[in-house]
Formats: C-alpha cells, sequence, structure tokens
DNA sequence: TACATCTTCTTGTACAGCCAAGTTCAGCTC
DNA sequence: GAGCTGAACTTGGCTGTACAAGAAGATGTA
C-alpha cells in the first residue's frame, strides 16, 4: 500500500500526512504540526509544506485558518476521483464486489441532451450503454451511458461485464474533470424491473458528463441508485465551494 | 454589483476574473491569459496571480494543465457557500421568492444521531425547528433543523418566517464549512402533508452539518425537497475531490 | 500533403525572504 | 479566581528567482 512519490514532493508529503489522518495518528480536531516543523522534517522549504497542506484542503480533510494550527476535520473517509468515475472501483474501495449485466447497446443518433453534454453535432452517432450494477450480486444502481463516436468503438471491444472505465484507462484515456448532477426520480417501469423495486420507488438520479484534461467529453451518464442504500457526500466551505443548487420548476408529466 | 476588494489583490484578482468568466468575456473552452501577462497587467508577482487562479480552479470554474493555457469551463453559473447555506439567499439568488412557515419547534433532549453530529454530551438539550420552505409560495422543501443551545437561544428570538441564517449571520456567526450527504428517501406521512405530495413520493434529502471556523457545529440540518424540482451540482477533478459516494446496505425497514 | 523536429511559450515545482494579522498562552494585576 | 496585557508562535499574503516538464506552433523534410 505503500504510496507513490507521485513525482513531486508536495505531492508525497501530502500523501504521508493523509495516510497518518487516516491511520488515526492525527484524530479529528486534533491541532497538525506547524508548517515550519514540518519544514524542519522534511528538509523542505515552508512554501512546499504550503502546497501539501492546500492539497489536504481541497480534498476536505483538513481546516486552516490564519494564526492558529491546522486541525483534522472528522467525517467520512475521503475517495479519490477515479473512485467516482469507475463503479467497479469504487465497489472494491468499500470492501464490495462490483458485478454487472448488460440490459442494452445501442449504436445510434445522440439525443439532443446526449449531443450538448457531449459537445457534439446534430445528428452524430452515440454508442449508448444500459447496465445494471451489482454489489455482492444485489443490484443497486442503472447506469445509462452515452459515449462518444471515437470512445464508444473501444467500448465494444470490451467485457461489459467488468470495468469499462478501468478498461479505457489502460487504453490511454484520461478521466480529469467531471459534473455531476444529482436529484430524486421515481423509479419508471423497466427501471423497477431491472433493479427489482416498486414502480415509482424512490431512486437516487446522478446525471455525469466526465471529460478528459483538455475538455474533450467522454462520457455522459445517467445513474440511477437504490435511493436508501446509496448517497453523496460533499464537504464544502467559503472558500472552497464546487457544490451548487438549481431549481428547475414543476415538471409537467 | 461592484465587488468588494476582499482585503487582499488575490481575491480581488479572481473576483474579476470570475465576474469576467461570468460576463462572457472569456466563454466555455475559451484560454484565459497566462500568468505573466495577468501579473503584468495587475502589477503583481507570478505567485500571486497563481493564487488568484488557484481559487477559480477550487470553485471549479477553470482548468488547468502543465504547459497549456488556462480554459475556463462550461455548465451552471457558480454560486458561493453562501447561497447553499441560506435558503433564502440561494432562492433570491436564483430569482425566486423565498418564504418558510413553521411546522413546529421544539426544546428537548438531543437524540443519538443530533449529539453526534453537533458535538454534544448525551442528554444535552438542542432547539429543533421544523418549516416548510417555499419558493414563490410554492412548497419545495422541508427543514428540519437542530441547533444547539447556544446557537437556539439565538434563533428563538428570530422571526422564523425569513432567513434564520442570515440574521444569525448578523448576529455575529461565522457559517465556515459544511458536509452534505445526498440521498432519496420515500415521502413519510407528514412529508406528504406538510409538502402536498403523495406518500411515498421520491425526495432528495439533503443532511447537512455545518461549523464555524474553528470546527465548533453550528447547525445540523435534514432537508428534504421535491425529488424533481431540485438538483445538487459538484464538480471535482483528479486534483481536487470533495465528492464521495457510500453505501449503507439494504434499509431493514 | 503528411510527418517529424525544434523552438518558444506556459504552467508546475521548489526555494528564500519579508511583513501582516490572528491565535495562544504565560504572566501580571486586581 | 477572573480578567487583562503582551510576547511568542502560526498562518496568510506577496515578491522574487530558478529550473523542469508539457503544449503549441513554426519550420523543415520526405
Amino acid at each position: 500500500m505503500t504510496a507513490p512519490d507521485n513525482a513531486s514532493l508536495y505531492r508525497s508529503i501530502a500523501d504521508e500526512l493523509k495516510a497518518a489522518i487516516r491511520a488515526g495518528v492525527y484524530a479529528p480536531g486534533a491541532r497538525l504540526p506547524s508548517e515550519s516543523e514540518l519544514a524542519d522534517q522534511y528538509d523542505a522549504s515552508r512554501g512546499t509544506i504550503r502546497q501539501a497542506f492546500a492539497a489536504l484542503v481541497a480534498d476536505g480533510v483538513i481546516s486552516s485558518r490564519r494564526g492558529a494550527r491546522r486541525t483534522v476535520l472528522g467525517g467520512p473517509r475521503l475517495q479519490s476521483f477515479a473512485d467516482l468515475v469507475s463503479f467497479s472501483r469504487w465497489a472494491r474501495s468499500v470492501g464490495e464486489e462490483p458485478s454487472g449485466r448488460v440490459a442494452r447497446l445501442e449504436h445510434r443518433a445522440a439525443t439532443l441532451v446526449e449531443a450538448e453534454q457531449l459537445a457534439l453535432a446534430e445528428g452524430a452517432n452515440v454508442y449508448h450503454l444500459t447496465r445494471v450494477r451489482m454489489l455482492d450480486g444485489r443490484p443497486v444502481m442503472i447506469e445509462r451511458t452515452a459515449y462518444p463516436e471515437p470512445v464508444g468503438e473501444l467500448v465494444v471491444g470490451i467485457d461489459p461485464s467488468g470495468s469499462i472505465t478501468e478498461r479505457l484507462e489502460e487504453l490511454g484515456l484520461i478521466f480529469a474533470d467531471a459534473e455531476h448532477t444529482i436529484d430524486a426520480v421515481p423509479a419508471t417501469a423497466e427501471d423497477a424491473r431491472l433493479l427489482a423495486v416498486r414502480s415509482r420507488a424512490p431512486l437516487l438520479r446522478e446525471r455525469r458528463r466526465t471529460t478528459d484534461p483538455s475538455g474533450v467529453p467522454l462520457e455522459w451518464s445517467e445513474d440511477r441508485y437504490l435511493g436508501q442504500e446509496v448517497a453523496f457526500t460533499v464537504r464544502n466551505s467559503v472558500n472552497r465551494n464546487a457544490l451548487s443548487r438549481w431549481h428547475s420548476g414543476p415538471e409537467v408529466s
């Protein structure tokens, strides 16, 4: 489990601090060493230590205020971006066995929403994959993912019972940024059948667009989770807020 | 609407850049000026410009990679932390008229969850307020908030039809950090009555703990939104992830 | 035209130093 | 003991420098 030295000093320091926090060396509420102490300890400059701390703040692990020692925030263990993009990786990281069953795979013209989210011209084709995802054999999520053609052509060659995302990464794709929209919807007839729940049961819906480092969309997915079994957690603060709330008005349907 | 000069150079630069992005000077996908250009323009050092950009990255407004100019990310307009903590402020920022109706106000012993979330000793008292929140007169959310005693004593003196949070801020409280847990639940009988929906209708549940700058909990709230009308959006990336996903296992109830 | 190479530009990482502002704590006073 | 004062400590903000690594565009070649 030895963390890689991530090619930069401040990252390896940040990783060590994170590991120490996870291991309980610094409990929630505890005060961390000062910048100068760590600078001595790692033989680094104060600026480098500050970069390491900034990374921890960005992950919502610690809080920092002028004049006072930094303190550890409590709450759930943090997850990496990679764990959010791949259902399989996430499942393993929380100690469960992921699996998947393909419900449908289509190669067709993009819908309006898909074209917009994937930044495609009107009428462009997409690969659209519907899968039921399971934890320890029990269905917990329906995944409806649209891939633009260049990505989709890779996807069709991948075993869909495992992790498509991880395979795409091995093929050289880099998932770098994502935008998630989360709301609650009633299960449709198909949802109910696939997840083995009542029709109109509450589902947690996550719509997600993932892009590569240069901003090119790689996938647009609408995932529906069993409402009470899966939850998302976000941390934010005055200085650091990637969360927003939206009102769409009453639905017509 | 002239932004305050936030007392530090990098903040005012960040604010100007944000305003320019919002105003469309830099459209989504467009490339921003380089660090050296801005350093000349603002007569600041490169480090200060980098701090300003770091703030934009933290807000999920731009993306940044070594070697390439920074680019503007598309997507929804960003909101401030303040808009998330206060329903009233949020409503006004999205152009709707907020209101509230008190359903219940209690002063009682904390439940186990409340005591844990507010870091109170077992048996300590809390003030617990249940309100129905409305947009343009239509109910969209039920707010069930527990305040620790020092805060609650202020709350009872505040007109509950308006914004309690904003009033608390005027009284000197500082809401600095928050942790949000989002899932979907079926409406209980009480929920259904208060929101005028069917029982077991899907609701989006947000559980939120807000703390002051030193980490002292100020409130613990369980808010339930009409499922299809309100959504939360989160942006994250490989370097910056405050979002995580959790599995709680099948519910017994 | 298509491709490879090279130069230039831009951002990332790290160092050093300075002052300001806020916190903490010991010590003093009442 | 309670409260105030002030020194020491700690983080925030800013400047400057240097080099490395990646991206982008220009140039040259086949």
